[in-house]
DNA sequence: GACCTGCTGCGGGCTG
């Protein structure tokens, strides 16, 4: 039987009625698997390949929506995605009588509250709203999911490897346990690195299949070079871009927020002198919601007029902003995942080819942007590394797991922690410290064997900040004539009377009130980009392995332009004195009267497990992870091996260290929400885990071979 | 040399 007569009769009847001479190879494929067998299924297609029809198609066949409870709960990283997704869902469902409910943080209480009193068909919904749901609610859960046969997940590599997947994974665990229902499980994604991982989600790795559509789409691509001149981006960058966008409808993707401001204020300028039109927006996360939704409208239902949205990751996933003709990268993505995804953002259309410009401000990210193409080509996408001790994530769920049950006995406590596959690598006694501690801290409180929030807790569970695993940062709204224009954190350069660019116009602050925190401002001539703060960014090894690995080939690349090729050339010639010939082990170092440069083209956490352990050894060092360099006073090679050797003993010592280090400097915990109710071990733990690679970083010294320059 | 994500329940006042 074809995949299209395994459909129901309403199913068909839709696909015929949209005009679909046929169904998209990912459809067929999960029409037959999810309708023919039990197992849990990821779909792995580029985007706009149909993948949630891929998914719904079979599913709507399948259940009886008759049934009382909710019967599919779709899960969404973005509220953006569940509210375009509920409009597709909306419309397949439109003859079957469905009923459809978003729930999320924006979504109508009424609609909510419809859904408690007589629960069915299917729910969009965040992880964090999922969350809260478990917290008010959880005598609801039993009512609301026992009869739940699908779980739905977009997006499913957004949540690889990161806290709030493991959150995810510990609430899907939860949701079973509670409801005893036994639902099936469908991931969505266009770009999947780590299958394993992956495959963990839901707790069912033997029976999580994967169905891949490897096709992927014609793209034209052509890498340039534009020198930055010191002072920040070239001019001639700055008239090229303009040349490749005033007549389309594209998308550039700069990295920063900062530097979206800098390059829209810039495009709008040239525009405007020579009279063209002035759709060039600036689209990021301190960009009030109100005017990203206005941009993204506009990019929407205007279908004939050309526009530049200038971006950050806000406009990386799927978020529907209809057809884009260009996609523009400046300078290197971190990762492969995040360059394969923007790509998708254009040539959406059936048939239409995805127009890519990269540009390039430097040799070390025009390198690296070779890598992460040439892993692509190759089929590769390297993967998050995966967060091995979730202790963090264990003290959230501990809390709501007690404030849901409002109490719960230790040995059950216990138990049911143990169970949850999201922390299966914390053993009992992880679980039983952790909980001391807490108990310790006054957080939480025992009567008999009963454990519960105490006052002090309560603080913690019932603030609205609780749902989410992710810190959020102190901003002050921006207000224009009474509009919030967006928010920013109080730099130093935010003083009363000083000037900035925000949503592409110059403001002027005429008022900073600390209180309220708000920052009133008024329209100005000229000013400079905001300042944002950010941590430092890790490139993972594979990609830095490559980078080695074309500097020392000689490869050609068509993709490149003149100026990227000479740009390559000169820097294969200043690495080529070093007869470098295996990237696995060769590595450069570069004597000077002075200092001594060991190349490190190794993963950032591996460079920066290096300099922990000079460190410890009182051997002052520098790194910079872009131009792959450790910088330390100069020292011979000869000695540079043995001082890595002794590391193999020097690695039991990092703990009491690592110790001191924390105890000295709370603040490097930052990265983590609930890791300060840690007992140290942990947060010792934590932090090599989270930064560092002792492992690896071992087996690399033992095995590098130090080459110095011959010339 | 970073980026992004999310959010309850209640009570009071107003509208139609």
């Amino acid at each position: 039987m074809s995949s299209y007569d395994l459909l129901s009769e309403p199913i068909r009847k839709y696909i015929s009625e949209q005009g679909w001479d046929q169904l998209r190879p990912i459809q067929n494929s999960a029409i037959h698997k999810i309708l023919t067998t039990s197992n849990n299924y990821i779909l792995s297609a580029k985007t706009a390949s149909g993948k949630t029809e891929a998914a719904f198609l079979p599913i709507l066949t399948q259940v009886d929506f008759s049934k009382q409870g909710v019967q599919v709960l779709y899960i969404s990283p973005l509220i953006a995605l569940i509210n375009d997704q509920f409009k597709r869902i909306e419309q397949l469902c439109e003859y079957l009588d469905i009923s459809v409910t978003k729930w999320h943080g924006e979504a109508s209480q009424s609609s909510k509250k419809r859904l408690i009193k007589n629960p069915s068909g299917i729910v969009l919904i965040t992880p964090e709203s999922l969350e809260a749901m478990f917290c008010n609610r959880s005598h609801e859960i039993p009512h609301l999911f026992s009869n739940l046969k699908f779980i739905v997940i977009d997006e499913i590599h957004y949540f690889d490897g990161t806290n709030r997947g493991i959150q995810l994974n510990s609430l899907l665990y939860r949701i079973k346990k509670e409801s005893r229902s036994n639902f099936r499980l469908i991931g969505l994604s266009a770009t999947i690195g780590n299958i394993d991982s992956i495959k963990k989600m839901g707790g069912q790795p033997e029976s999580t299949k994967v169905l891949r559509d490897p096709t992927s789409k014609p793209t034209s691509i052509l890498f340039k070079f534009f020198k930055d001149n010191g002072g920040g981006i070239n001019i001639e960058l700055y008239k090229d871009l303009f040349k490749e966008t005033y007549t389309s409808r594209s998308l550039i993707f700069p990295n920063s927020r900062g530097k979206v401001e800098e390059i829209t204020h810039y495009l709008l300028k040239i525009s405007q002198k020579g009279n063209l039109h002035s759709n060039f927006f600036a689209h990021h996360s301190s960009i009030d919601k109100s005017l990203r939704e206005y941009i993204e409208n506009f990019a929407k239902t205007n279908t004939v007029s050309p526009f530049t949205i200038c971006c950050t990751s806000t406009l990386e996933l799927g978020i529907d902003i209809g057809s884009i003709d260009k996609v523009i990268q400046i300078d290197s993505t971190f990762n492969i995942a995040s360059l394969i995804q923007r790509i998708g953002r254009s040539g959406r259309k059936q048939g239409q080819h995805s127009s890519v410009v990269l540009y390039h401000t430097n040799s070390w990210f025009l390198l690296q942007s070779i890598a992460i193409w040439e892993l692509n080509l190759l089929g590769i996408i390297d993967s998050k590394s995966t967060s091995f001790y979730p202790f963090d994530i264990l003290i959230h769920q501990m809390l709501s797991i007690i404030r849901s049950k409002n109490g719960i006995l230790k040995i059950d406590l216990l138990n049911y922690l143990l169970e949850d596959y999201a922390f299966d690598s914390c053993t009992k006694e992880d679980i039983e410290l952790i909980l001391n501690s807490l108990l310790e801290q006054d957080i939480l409180e025992i009567t008999g064997q009963e454990i519960l929030i105490s006052l002090k807790g309560e603080y913690l569970v019932n603030s609205k900040d609780f749902y989410s695993v992710f810190e959020s940062e102190s901003m002050y709204k921006v207000i224009y004539q009474n509009n919030v224009i967006g928010e920013l954190p109080l730099s130093p350069a935010l003083k009363l009377d000083n000037k900035f660019l925000l949503a592409s116009r110059v403001w002027h602050i005429v008022l900073i009130e600390h209180e309220s925190k708000k920052i009133v401002v008024q329209a100005a001539k000229s000013g400079d980009k905001p300042t944002f703060y950010g941590n430092g960014i890790d490139i993972s090894h594979i990609i830095k392995e490559k980078m080695l690995e074309i500097l020392i080939s000689n490869q050609n690349y068509d993709y490149l332009d003149s100026s990227s090729l000479e740009e390559l050339d000169i820097i294969r010639k200043e690495f080529g004195s070093y007869k470098l010939t295996n990237y696995k082990i060769d590595r450069p170092v570069k004597h000077s009267a002075s200092k001594t440069v060991i190349y490190m083209f190794s993963s950032s956490k591996i460079t920066r497990t290096l300099s922990l352990f000079l460190d410890f050894n009182n051997i002052k060092n520098d790194i910079n992870d872009l131009e792959n360099t450790l910088s330390l006073d100069r020292i011979q090679t000869a000695e540079l091996y043995r001082v890595f050797i002794k590391f193999n003993k020097d690695s039991q010592f990092l703990y009491s260290f690592i110790e001191n280090l924390i105890e000295s400097n709370p603040n490097i915990l930052d990265f983590t929400k609930w890791g300060k109710y840690l007992p140290i071990k942990y947060k010792v733990k934590l932090l090599l885990n989270e930064y560092y690679d002792i492992q690896n970083t071992l087996d690399f010294l033992n095995t590098i071979n130090l080459l110095e320059n011959l010339d």
